[in-house]
DNA sequence: GATGAATGAGGATTCATTCAT
DNA sequence: TATGAATGAATCCTCATTCAT
């Protein structure tokens, strides 16, 4: 079975994307469980996936999992509040590390990218099984979710107000970058390689939201 | 139950999009199920939909649409091929009407983001629910999807052969603005109006993809 | 389909033995139906064969069958009916035939044998679904069954009183001797000829129930 | 009802025959499962009996069973390759007990005879759902069926070459003589008791095959 | 913490049969 | 006579979860 030769660390990430992700899972039961949750949630979704087969990937018993989760729906929300901070964790330290808001907002998109073509399993998760979570456990996810739109839309907000970005429609703008980074989650399946495709993507989202060259010159 | 009241063509193709997108299917009842399942699988995906709700929203006995499909997942196949071709009729005629190849791509990125606007339901299916048919069945779905990301990737290599569009990564561009429309499914919920988004983002993308002003002056 | 190329009188036969025993039905429809039904219910059994099934046998629609017999049921029922009074009819036609006690046993022994054989189709679907048909309908199939063992029973006896058999126990003779013939319809194929494995088992029969050579000789 | 009754290990060898053949299976419920599933298919066959049936009478809740069994062919099969074994046992055992050939034949024919009154339930699952097993399971069963054919076979043969028999057709003879015995599990109901039948039809079967008298005292 | 057995609810599907045509 | 559509009942089985150990 691939799962058992898949227990080690180093073979599990291929398929878990960033191990640091997992971390504060600290019972290591806990966190094979967790992963191999993640795993088949991403390659059949949630209702396809039964505890049984989260249960044999992680090379335990059935019922092993329900010492660590309450249920299978609290494996989706655990693994999607760790997916969700850490998407907003990268694209704060991202904007930390920029010197003006078209740098910050380059490596914002960069961030956004790359992470979504490493952790493609996550992400795949956590934008297809969204909708799975019941309201009464959607909030935190929420909010983390809206938190990371409006990094985005604030800096496009301060490039217009500084006139270094022409943007029609702010609010079809954020969502239509975030769009190119969420997407990636779809069809990302190891190529390009995720710094490759974070530049290729920044440079094209650069030059939709760039005033004209001709217009910053004569305003320059 | 709402779907006893929206049993009306009118009131269906609310949620179920463009109507005359089912009109192939010609049995009345084949056409109700078909709908029904549609809204169902786009609303709570496909593992969540049971039989029975689908056959309550269509308003038959629960074994009805044996009579018409022969699974669950007949109906998902065909939903998506019904889709997926549409959507490609849609580009081609969209093309078909450009007059230059820069025209062509406004037209296409326009009517593929206002498709999925308006068939945010069916558009739902078509993206999410894709790793669930089967591989056995896979295959005309599959030839549609390429097809589509074709007639995209040939004018923006025709427009760069013209040098009309300035594109770093021809592979990246086309995935990336495939992925401003595809997301549209994601997140759409009738607002802003599919026109005046397909506009939106069409500009978006022409201002990515174009040569810049002063080279193209240059080249004038 | 096989049932398409054996829907002629001549292929039919030989799957569904003796031609004449259908002749009674005489609607042409009816009589493929309930041919159709024979084979199922021989091959796979009365409950694990559909009525979709003979339908599609008989190159009907699936529910044609009920412009001829009002149920599943009633399908088995006649067939039981016309197959165990074949089977006495035969009886009956063979001891007639006899010059005396002996003969007219070896004769029945035979003819019993051979029907088997050559309607080996019938005869499991007489002796392997006679528990499926309900009591209120058993009746005639009993009094046909009571009969025709009865008709061996009385030969035996009336042997045992010409002192031509020595029988032990007539019942468990009885029993026996029709058992070797009932059995042929579980593992008879086409092998041996029908009249050689008859002549083979009243072989057999009359060695069991004759007075010994020893015995006789001092009688005689 | 009659089940709950006879949940005691006595009351239920009186429908399940010898307790012991049972033994192997060694978990409480899974035994009980199978003698509830054994006496179900016995009286109505395998396709017309539920699993909640057989659940039911077993005491357990419509899905106990499946911690126990894949499926309900896998009862069958369990239950078939249960009773095929424990048959040629018997008939090796008979064999083995035996001073020579003759005496051989008619212990084997006698134990034969006595099991399949004795054992009438299971033995009728065992002739007459044969058909209902799958090709691929079915391959240990024919092993055992033509092991102990061979049996009675090679006996036959051994008392032929020793001229203690005369036989016409080996073939024919072989399965005649099963057929007598294996035709106990359709009439048989309790009477005669198994000893005397066996003691009955084993003096046919010796009758059947013996050198007549005449010719052995001419030989001797 | 871990497990094997057990369970109630529900799932897709099949089936014999009916009905309108 | 024949059919396509429709149906209610029932079937096998799966699933998430619990419980005793």
């Amino acid at each position: 079975m691939a799962a058992r030769a898949g227990r080690g660390a180093d073979a599990a990430s291929a398929q878990t994307g960033d191990p640091n992700l997992w971390d504060r899972v600290e019972n290591a039961s806990a966190r094979r469980v967790l992963q191999a949750a993640l795993v088949s949630f991403s390659e059949r979704g949630y209702h396809a996936t039964t505890t049984r087969r989260i249960s044999q990937r992680a090379d335990l018993s059935p019922t092993a999992m329900y010492a660590h989760y309450r249920s299978k729906m609290d494996l989706l929300v655990v693994i999607s509040e760790i997916g969700h901070a850490a998407v907003l964790e990268a694209v704060d330290a991202a904007i930390a590390d920029g010197t003006d808001t078209t740098d910050r907002v380059r490596r914002l998109v960069r961030t956004f990218t790359a992470w979504h073509a490493r952790n493609h399993t996550v992400a795949r998760v956590l934008q297809y099984e969204m909708r799975t979570i019941p309201a009464e456990r959607f909030g935190p996810i929420r909010a983390l979710r809206r938190d990371t739109e409006a990094r985005l839309r604030d800096l496009l907000r301060a490039g217009i107000a500084e006139s270094v970005f022409a943007i029609g429609d702010l609010e079809v703008a954020t969502v239509s970058i975030l769009s190119m980074g969420i997407d990636v989650a779809r069809w990302y399946d190891g190529e390009p390689d995720p710094t490759a495709l974070a530049d290729a993507q920044s440079e094209l989202v650069m030059r939709m939201i760039a005033v004209p060259n001709q217009e910053r010159s004569e305003i320059g």
